[in-house]
DNA sequence: AGCTTTCAAACATGAGTAATGTTCGTTACG
DNA sequence: CGTAACGAACATTACTCATGTTTGAAAGCT
């Protein structure tokens, strides 16, 4: 039998399957197999994948989502969304960098996508979550590794704790590239969890310049836990998709703000 | 065209060229094609590669061995080497740990597997090198993983330097699993390198319990940076290989050897 | 209990990927 | 200047991964 490629790949699959339950609450086997033109059989083990991802949620028949109220998105999702616009800002941001620098790296997919780049680059990098530690483990790359001590947090492997604060009092550093979850000028800079601002503000405060990552959606945007006034950022970097009257008012603020 | 399989695989091929280079000091591509019955091709591939590990050196028409002197061999070859025995070794090591238990391990092969298995146990666990963080990162497997600080060294990605003895100056364990890379009674516990040794210094100070893995080639052998006496290691877990007046030293000496 | 739906293990298939071999032009060494 | 070694490009093979199908077991409902 042959079998024609329906131009959805296993990203795409699970992207469009977690979506679906996100946006009605609940789907089942049937319905997901119908929309993805998959067998069920495959889409039961997408579902028990974006299960063990803690995406969703599974059940008899189909899945559940998990996410009731507005949270932050889980890491396995957002890694695969607008990764273009993410690679923008990213090649943006190290073009800033300098050879040579000391950079501690925020955890978070833009983040993730600095690391990569920053790989290649003659630099001392200390990241902050585990999966950009992972990448820049392996190859013997001119990049040099520090890696802080913590306890890694949920999938996304961001370094909270009384270590990790340690590591970023002991050391000072030229930059830091520090992922957004919310950023407005009046509410300033903001992040989902609380142990995650405690590192954010930490790793400000070790560096002397502040570069903020943050794609348009974020722009706006305020979460639940304060880290600094937005004040604080010395270079954003974003994307068109930026709320312009949000640019204006942070660059009123004394910020520079790069649109790629 | 047939082509039969010859029964060796990648990794068999590489530790048959490491071993030949290791034993006769030197060897061309000719003999080590001949010798493995790949193209020489694959074979100057495989020396790259090698060399790119840091296993030998690459020479015009072959490659030569590094080793000159009785050094460490390079992590990647022995990962592969004894791994039934290694095994071994880090189950009756697991088997010493408790559930609930805070445990500091070691960098090395041997603490690697130990690694895989605890992985498994509801403990609390901080290694001291990238491979055993990633090993113990990615599942979300019953262990707690906590990471210490400090800059990789090698392909082994042991972590050492201030950063790492700050994070164990800062934590108390219940046990820490320590790897030697030689034991004697009389020169107690010595290490290859200098910042290993100061990093297993401290681990041991920090625990309660020590528990050191050691193969029988490891004892009654000598490296150069000493880490402390023997009487320091609670409980030795070797292998059938070791020398048996060695550990009888160590058992005079208080330490309790199990031969598995 | 009996029926239906859902699930998961086992196997088959097909596509994409990594490994290997061959050829040929280039480079290094004597 | 000649010979051996090297490495890039391509062809082929082996392997791995995702998917689909089948089948028997388990879970839920009446």
């Amino acid at each position: 039998m042959v079998v024609f490629n329906r131009g959805m790949s296993n990203a795409d699959r699970h992207g469009l399957i977690a979506k679906t339950v996100r946006d009605s609450g609940r789907a089942t086997v049937q319905e997901l197999a119908e929309l993805t033109g998959a067998s069920e059989m495959t889409i039961r083990r997408d579902l028990d994948t974006l299960a063990a991802q803690g995406v969703l949620e599974r059940v008899r028949g189909g899945a559940r989502t998990l996410l009731l109220r507005g949270e932050e998105p889980p890491f396995a999702l957002r890694a695969h969304e607008a990764v273009a616009a993410k690679q923008r800002i990213a090649a943006a941001i190290c073009a800033l960098i300098a050879d040579g620098e000391t950079v501690v790296l925020d955890s978070g997919t833009t983040c993730l996508e600095a690391a990569r780049l920053l790989r290649e680059r003659p630099v001392t990098v200390m990241p902050l979550s585990l999966q950009a530690i992972h990448l820049l483990a392996e190859p013997p790359g001119p990049a040099t590794l520090v890696v802080p001590g913590g306890r890694p947090r949920a999938a996304e492997g961001a370094l909270t704790g009384p270590l990790t604060l340690a590591s970023l009092a002991a050391l000072r550093f030229d930059t830091a590239i520090i992922g957004c979850c919310g950023l407005t000028a009046a509410d300033g800079l903001t992040a989902y969890d609380l142990d995650d601002a405690a590192v954010k503000k930490a790793a400000i405060t070790s560096a002397r310049r502040v570069i903020a990552a943050a794609d348009g959606s974020k722009l706006g945007h305020t979460a639940h836990a304060h880290v600094g006034p937005a004040t604080l950022v010395h270079t954003l970097v974003t994307d068109p998709t930026a709320p312009t009257d949000e640019i204006t008012a942070l660059e009123a603020g004394g910020t520079v703000v790069r649109t790629v």
